[in-house]
DNA sequence: GAGAAAAATCTGCACTGTGTCGAAATTTTT
DNA sequence: AAAAATTTCGACACAGTGCAGATTTTTCTC
């Protein structure tokens, strides 16, 4: 189904972005405040028909909101200075996304949430993960795994610890203090996955 | 808000069986036809309001499905033989999990989407991830990883690479042939992450 | 500045899906 | 056979979503 939204105006931007942040506070009061339409348009000071003039549905107002914050999470993210040891790379890249998790742990948690039940947010992490999976396949090929496609080569590894990443920061984001925690174990399971499988903290 | 089931007699009982069988059947053909009250009641044979005298809501019954085949995998799990040498364990257990993922993948994919929304449904499967952690934990600590609390410990190890093995499976499974490609990946990270870090395909 | 066009908002409507509850039917027990 | 318990039915109320026409506001053109 094409989506119904128009070419957004410029006073329609100010307002979109209403909408979103609305929707972003919502979904950090999640449990005192159940996320409606009716309660994105409040939030946003607009009455809920006026919602549908700028996005189809409530899981279009998601998407917008996980694409925003994806877009954002792609501005901050530093380049990788690749000519580092392996292990500092890998150490900087494991704090880099436990910050992203810091900084947006509500509305990626709501990606991994709602991304089974919406096509376009699923399509959207997945992308976000296969690109870090893609910058983590070349520094494991760098670090001597095999260059290639089988199940035990450095791609096939390299997604399998991003999707460890992720979901261990999923959960890690929860919890006071649980992140910085969680950083050092995943520093030291990748650190042991590379050649050599010294850990990090020995 | 207390549960407002009431204590199953003995027609009852086939007939609760009978929504959790119409349900999981709902759960597989999700695409074709959504999972409402009103489908479940129809694929047990009785009608909507009738399934309120078994369930008090559409949460209490994925629920009690995701309790009956987590207890079913408990049944099926074989005694791990913890005086095989290591990689040979965790070999053995990775394929284990792998073929509870697709012997159940249904409603195990269910439990994680549901988890976050249906807090019984969420500590069921922590639940379940935290017994298989307990196992791998004293495995790790055999094989010598530190028998320690801290974030390098083996305790917090075992639980990352579950939740990686979790994580993993969970999206292995939607594809042909995908759990099995992707538990020679499980085993050559686990076994990577033990001391020596020899490569289980080497 | 006035009028036309476009953009934005409002309001009522229709619909889906959930959960409730009293009445009725069926089954079980005495 | 009658009473009691269990199970089912069906109508009701409600929340929430999305739609569409009317109205209001804003922007654009002359």
């Amino acid at each position: 189904m094409a989506a119904k939204r128009r070419d957004a105006p410029s006073k329609g931007d100010q307002r979109v972005q209403a909408i979103l942040d609305a929707a972003e506070v919502l979904l950090e009061r999640e449990r005192a405040e159940p996320m409606t339409v009716e309660s994105i348009a409040k939030g946003a000071g607009i009455l809920r028909g006026s919602l549908y003039f700028y996005f189809g549905s409530k899981q279009e107002v998601l998407a917008a909101l996980v694409a925003r914050t994806v877009a954002q999470l792609h501005m901050e993210d530093p380049a990788a200075d690749l000519d580092a040891p392996v292990r500092d790379i890998v150490r900087q890249a494991v704090r880099n996304t436990a910050r992203t998790w810091r900084e947006h742990a509500t509305v990626m948690r709501a990606a991994v949430e709602f991304g089974p039940e919406v096509p376009e947010i699923g399509q959207l992490w997945r992308d976000t993960i296969a690109n870090n999976t893609k910058v983590m396949a070349r520094v494991l090929v760098r670090a001597g795994l095999p260059d290639e496609d089988g199940p035990t080569g450095a791609a096939a590894l390299a997604q399998a610890l991003c999707w460890m990443t992720e979901r261990n920061f999923y959960h890690a984001s929860t919890q006071p203090g649980g992140l910085d925690h969680m950083t050092e174990t995943m520093v030291e399971i990748w650190c042991r996955v590379l050649p050599g499988g010294n850990p990090c903290s020995s």
